[in-house]
DNA sequence: TGTTGTTTATTACCAC
DNA sequence: GTGGTAATAAACAACA
């Protein structure tokens, strides 16, 4: 049976996908995305994690002259960035969008590393059209079903969800969508749900097969597999120049920092005097081909298809992404399942144990003295004003993602972090930036 | 006719 | 090297 460490699994996981939940109306039409919604927004985290990580130093200034928020970067986006591109093992893998490609390995070595896992700090996989996400496509329809809330999903559901939060597969080649049949169909973890007779539309539901949702589960966000990354120069320079006409960001395009251009320029004078050549670099160290796009500019699938029923409609229109943290918070610390309620869920005891073993980084924390109260009324809403201190979030960020989603350490239920903890802790060392910084050589 | 669903095959990455 | 897993491609059938 699925017990409350998978929903809390999936519930974290969630929390850190962050995607944004657009109210749906009665019509099932949805509204607006929160743009203003600044708790929900995780950019900063991933921009610490990536400079905490990768850079090996403190709260960058870079960091933290810009909104602790990210927004001020993205003028007109929409959507904030996926958390988990600042996991260094879902790097960028640039290539052009079209027939989903993997990329081939970089010359660069570890100065390209450097500089792709600067590059991709800011990636918004829900607006940056150039960077596959580095979810399996088991994971994408996990990941859809989950936001729908609902127990079963149509498969043109899971294309739009995946296609509203992922622009890349909006313009990638639609083979995509073969994959995410054949998974549907070859993966257990998936059971198709027929249509009643007297219901219209076409193909059945999805939904998640109990029996396997605790593996797919403490599985699922597991980031797939990638090859390392090449950058093309082209796209460094594209970076570049992007970088410097939009300020910084926007657009859903790549955008760079200062030192991130910094390290750009670094790798050009690096790599200046050899010429470019993929097919070299493809034999480097990766069999896989570079596929040619077929497509490079297919015309976005529109939300509302005209091939989906009115239910579907409303459906899809609930799908808007529900991984917020309210929503989060819903369902781990209100014990929401509505979610699963039909697999077999046995309701927790206790959201978060009171046995303190808090481990971040490798490191034992001891236990706090005093528990944040209620977090998701005070911090997580997505009313909430999000005064939240940069040392608090720097340091949700460091406990949080420090490995977020490393090979069997995504499931949070080998994790012994406790996000109650973590805020409590956050709590304790807020407003003090050397508390932040014993922190940070503590961990 | 397009979508949905199933199946088979190939290739590649990764852990062991 | 081998097995597991995942991505990709393709063929085919059923269905609205």
């Amino acid at each position: 049976s699925v017990e409350m460490p998978i929903l809390m699994s999936l519930g974290m996981a969630d929390s850190c996908l962050n995607f944004h939940a657009e109210e749906t109306d009665e019509t099932g039409m949805s509204g607006s995305v929160n743009l203003d919604d600044s708790l929900t927004s995780l950019q900063w985290l991933q921009e610490f994690s990536i400079l905490n990580a990768n850079v090996n130093s403190k709260p960058s200034s870079a960091l933290i002259n810009q909104d602790p928020h990210g927004y001020s970067k993205y003028p007109g986006s929409v959507a904030p960035s996926s958390p988990l591109a600042a996991d260094p093992a879902s790097m960028v893998m640039p290539h052009t969008p079209g027939k989903p490609t993997p990329a081939s390995t970089s010359r660069a070595g570890h100065l390209g590393t450097a500089i792709q896992a600067h590059a991709m700090e800011d990636i918004d996989y829900k607006t940056n059209p150039h960077v596959k996400p580095p979810y399996s496509y088991a994971t994408l329809i996990c990941m859809a079903m989950q936001a729908s809330k609902k127990t079963k999903i149509t498969l043109s559901a899971i294309y739009k969800w995946i296609t509203d939060n992922f622009c890349y597969f909006r313009y990638a080649d639609p083979t995509w969508q073969n994959s995410i049949r054949h998974n549907l169909s070859l993966n257990k973890c998936f059971i198709k749900v027929p249509r009643e007779k007297d219901e219209p539309g076409k193909g059945g539901f999805w939904k998640i097969d109990p029996q396997y949702a605790d593996r797919l589960l403490s599985g699922a966000f597991k980031r797939r597999r990638m090859p390392p990354v090449q950058i093309h120069p082209a796209l460094i320079n594209r970076i570049k120049t992007e970088s410097n006409s939009n300020g910084g960001g926007g657009g859903g395009m790549l955008s760079v920092s200062t030192e991130s251009e910094q390290l750009l320029k670094e790798f050009e004078e690096v790599t200046s005097d050899q010429n470019w050549n993929p097919t070299d670099a493809n034999r480097a160290s990766h069999k896989r081909k570079q596929p040619v796009p077929k497509r490079m500019l297919k015309v976005p699938r529109l939300s509302s298809s005209p091939l989906l029923s009115q239910e579907e409609q409303t459906e899809l229109g609930s799908l808007k992404g529900d991984f917020d943290w309210e929503a989060i918070f819903d369902s781990t610390l209100s014990s929401d399942l509505s979610a699963f309620d039909d697999l077999e869920v046995t309701p927790p005891v206790s959201p978060f144990s009171n046995e303190v073993d808090l481990t971040v980084h490798g490191k034992h924390i001891d236990p706090p003295q005093k528990w944040c109260p209620v977090m998701q009324d005070q911090v997580l809403t997505e009313s909430n004003e999000s005064n939240m201190d940069f040392d608090e979030e720097t340091f949700l960020a460091t406990a949080f993602l420090q490995h977020p989603w490393e090979d069997g350490k995504n499931d949070f239920l080998s994790s012994t972090v406790n996000l109650d903890q973590l805020f409590d802790l956050s709590d304790a060392f807020s407003n003090d930036l050397n508390e932040w910084n014993r922190m940070e050589s503590f961990l």
